[in-house]
DNA sequence: CGCATTTGACCCGCGC
DNA sequence: GCGCGGGTCAAATGCG
């Protein structure tokens, strides 16, 4: 049933962009004899649309994070090499409101923004420094903030006090949190100087077993295979959570929505914007429970009951990509469905899953990318979870992110 | 001795 | 304005 729905679905977009393609093609000739500001106007709201938050959310995929491990210092610093950075940009906008973004115009705040992020970075991590070396920009800084806060938890059963992911970490502080007798550990990126990335590490309280692991920012130096995976996904979900802020006519994407979208079909990935900072939670604590595959499929039925398009336009700017591989989605996404409950013995023995049938890593991109067709993202997503759950197989993680991407 | 960790102090934002 | 909680700093301490 959820093929048949993911069909029509995929269907369902199409039509959309077809139609979408058409009526621009429409405009452009009809406004030749209209006003220059009315084509304008025209052009911006389907940027908006569609090309803008395509630009946004395909670089961060896996592609460019290896292009950082290719060329570290030098790109790094023309493009400023974090994918949330670019994130920073859509969310300023939206924060000014406004949809009279053009291509060119991102790329000179992105400019802009390079140069007020590295201040503060060689001055240090404290976002308090920042805000006192710039008090000028209040909004901007704001937008800036939340961005750096943009945030990935992974829930995963652990004895150890922290879970490897390919980084070297270095505590700085430790707070006990209200509501949780263990305590809160904070780490900070010591691959580089003046990195950025911090994480924190707290057992959970209802469940001591299980470790949260909660990253935040972008490493500004090259990583090894298997933390590459993990900060891909940062990444990718910081943009996903913030260009999905962004305003439009159209209401381009909600994360609420997305994470009504993706919880009630994997249960592994969640979306939250609720929460003080946008974060992607990656469940991977669920122990064997067939049942869950009783539920009912999703429904749409949450903040936005009347707007069901949001959905669409919210994956139409990967279409052209998505549509690409439309048998690889519905075969793994039923892949997914047949073997969900092997989730937790892959843990133990990730290695002799792996060559004959799916990883859960693929499992869970198949369903997210099912669900939101965003290719970045669920790659992101799988790599991470392969670099967890193989954490000593720092080989194979790189290789099922390359599969992924693929 | 150098480095990492610990831990109390401090800063800041937020709610009342 | 005040208190609370989250996050960070930095001196003290521990360890190899």
């Amino acid at each position: 049933m959820i093929s048949h729905v993911s069909n029509n679905y995929t269907a369902l977009q199409m039509h959309l962009v077809t139609l979408m393609q058409q009526h621009r093609n429409r405009e452009a000739k009809s406004t030749q004899e209209h006003e220059i500001q009315e084509v304008k106007s025209e052009v911006k709201k389907d940027e908006v649309v569609v090309p803008r938050q395509f630009m946004e959310l395909v670089p961060h995929s896996g592609t460019a994070e290896t292009d950082e491990m290719t060329h570290p210092s030098s790109e790094e610093r023309t493009r400023s090499g974090s994918p949330p950075n670019n994130v920073e940009v859509a969310s300023k906008d939206s924060i000014k409101g406004k949809n009279e973004i053009s291509q060119f115009n991102q790329e000179e705040r992105d400019g802009k923004r390079i140069d007020r992020e590295e201040s503060p970075e060689s001055d240090g991590w404290g976002p308090n420094k920042a805000q006192k070396l710039n008090p000028a920009k209040p909004i901007e800084q704001s937008t800036e903030a939340t961005m750096r806060k943009a945030r990935v938890s992974v829930r995963a059963r652990s004895e150890a006090p922290m879970i490897s992911d390919g980084c070297q970490w270095r505590k700085y502080g430790q707070k006990m949190a209200k509501g949780n007798p263990c305590p809160r550990a904070y780490y900070r990126c010591t691959m580089a100087v003046g990195c950025p990335v911090r994480k924190q590490v707290q057992r959970c309280a209802e469940d001591r077993t299980i470790l949260i692991t909660t990253y935040e920012g972008n490493h500004n130096h090259p990583l090894p295979p298997a933390a590459m995976a993990m900060a891909s996904t940062t990444s990718a979900a910081a943009s996903m959570l913030l260009s999905g802020s962004m305003p439009s006519a159209d209401g381009i994407m909600n994360p609420n929505l997305l994470a009504r979208t993706i919880l009630p079909s994997s249960s592994m990935a969640t979306i939250s914007a609720s929460a003080p900072f946008p974060t992607v939670t990656l469940d991977l604590t669920q122990s064997p429970n067939p049942l869950k595959f009783q539920r009912p499929p999703p429904q749409f039925d949450g903040p936005f009951p009347g707007q069901p398009q949001n959905l669409a336009s919210l994956s139409s700017p990967q279409l052209p990509q998505s549509f690409g591989q439309p048998p690889f989605n519905q075969s793994k996404f039923s892949g997914l469905q047949l073997s969900k409950d092997m989730g937790s013995s892959q843990l133990g023995h990730p290695q002799l899953q792996q060559p004959q049938l799916p990883t859960l890593a693929d499992k869970v991109s198949a369903a997210t990318a099912a669900i939101t067709n965003d290719p970045s993202f669920t790659a992101a997503l799988a790599a991470a979870i392969t670099s967890i759950i193989g954490g000593a197989h720092p080989n194979s993680s790189s290789n099922t992110s390359n599969n992924d991407n693929k």
